[in-house]
DNA sequence: TGTACATCAGTGAACGCGCGTTCACTGATGTAC
DNA sequence: TGTACATCAGTGAACGCGCGTTCACTGATGTAC
């Protein structure tokens, strides 16, 4: 366990090559990460910076897992800080707390959500897959919650295990014995309702016709609340 | 009104340069859009591009607003379809064919309403402002349509017209007398909620844990109706 | 119908840029005796 | 404690690439008489 000098070192450099990288992206957005400026902020050699990733898209997918990790971590402890039976404060937490981190890492979202830098190949399911998964099973543990109302206030389509990820499935099942797929459907469909405003807010869109966008992103987590048969708490 | 034949070869060449960009685009995605490859494509010199359009980003911009136009242009025709006294239906068919054209379109769609080419620097108000305001407006008629029931369906924040575009509130102000501003809140909610899903879908998010992404988006539209106090046509 | 001139679309070569990636090397840091 | 050797982080120069943009030019097409 006791780490060489040189061990602490590297892993420093590749600590602060991931730091420089996302100073980069939150000045100029995902497009500003290229080895040759990390470098250069660094001071080193561009050709210094693969003795630490192979390749850019290597260190792109570290990235994206990194900023990804970091954004559930926040808006599962948004949820977290809100008692486990109080479903309809844990919803609006993670709501509120997923715009607020968006709108204070603008560039990390679109790293996320959006194109990474051009000419990037993600790797096989994609970078951040297991920050997705803890996404997808946090917003089914909200749904679980609701479950009972939210069943009784629509009937839907129905769905078979077969049309969700083996993984996301697997989670499910395991975690939330007897819940039925259509849960899962509807904490896709929920991912997508907080998704879409706030989409449209970061890339500009909402700006040059609405002026208010965090009153329309609330009232919408209030109605998917009420649609989930839960009372939107007041504050 | 008579153009001379040279006027008429100058305007084949200008649909040309744009014709081979979307080509460009639709297989490589917004990235591959340059001015190069597209004269390469053409077989003609970089430099001659320059008599059709000054900048690379006037031909971005160029681009954005004519696929932009192509969008509300395919989704106003699907509601035009269906009767103006089916409020529902008309809903539902402009989210359907916002979806068929997007599944279409992947790439029209990233270059609309993602990051376009990397280093792009937009112009005032954005690029396609004009096919913007009419998405805006066509939404609010939808929501008009529906108002009493959804005006009854759940009570909202309240909103003044300066929460919204100048040009937006005018213009509802003028087709839709009566109809308060908190009917275009509900109008850009209902944008973001039909952007949602689709986002996540075309960026790649759900195909991971997701395998029936239409029955998500279909589910969804059907609750939005739902919510709006419509009734969902079964079909 | 024919000649003289004007227009102007497109050429081709060049400029300078930043990028990812490779590689033989140097020189400081660590290890073994 | 001191010497000999091994490790390995980082250098610096180079490769080849595609990009946007400029500019003096050529040569075909059009217009005026």
């Amino acid at each position: 366990m006791t780490r060489s000098r040189r061990e602490r070192l590297r892993a420093e450099t590749a600590r602060e090559i991931k730091t420089i990288a996302l100073k980069l992206m939150a000045e100029g957005g995902p497009d500003a990460i290229s080895l040759r400026a990390i470098a250069r902020e660094m001071g080193m050699t561009a050709g210094a910076v693969y003795g630490y990733y192979a390749t850019r898209d290597d260190l792109i997918t570290t990235l994206v897992g990194e900023v990804y990790t970091d954004l559930v971590d926040t808006v599962e402890a948004a949820r977290d800080a809100r008692p486990a039976d109080d479903a309809a404060g844990r919803v609006q937490a993670w709501a509120g707390a997923l715009r607020t981190w968006a709108l204070a890492n603008p560039q990390g979202f679109r790293l996320v959500y959006g194109d990474p830098v051009p000419g990037y190949r993600p790797p096989e399911g994609g970078p951040g897959a297991a920050a997705r998964a803890r996404a997808c099973a946090g917003l089914t543990a909200l749904i679980a919650a609701a479950w009972p109302h939210a069943r009784a206030a629509h009937g839907h389509t129905s769905y078979q295990w077969s049309d969700f990820g083996e993984e996301l499935g697997a989670h499910v099942r395991a975690e939330h014995p007897g819940l039925p797929p259509e849960a899962v459907a509807l904490a896709l469909r929920t991912w997508g309702r907080m998704h879409g405003l706030l989409a449209l807010e970061l890339y500009g869109h909402l700006s040059p016709v609405a002026f208010a966008p965090g009153a329309l992103y609330r009232d919408e987590m209030r109605d998917l609340i009420r649609s989930l048969g839960l009372v939107p708490p007041v504050d």
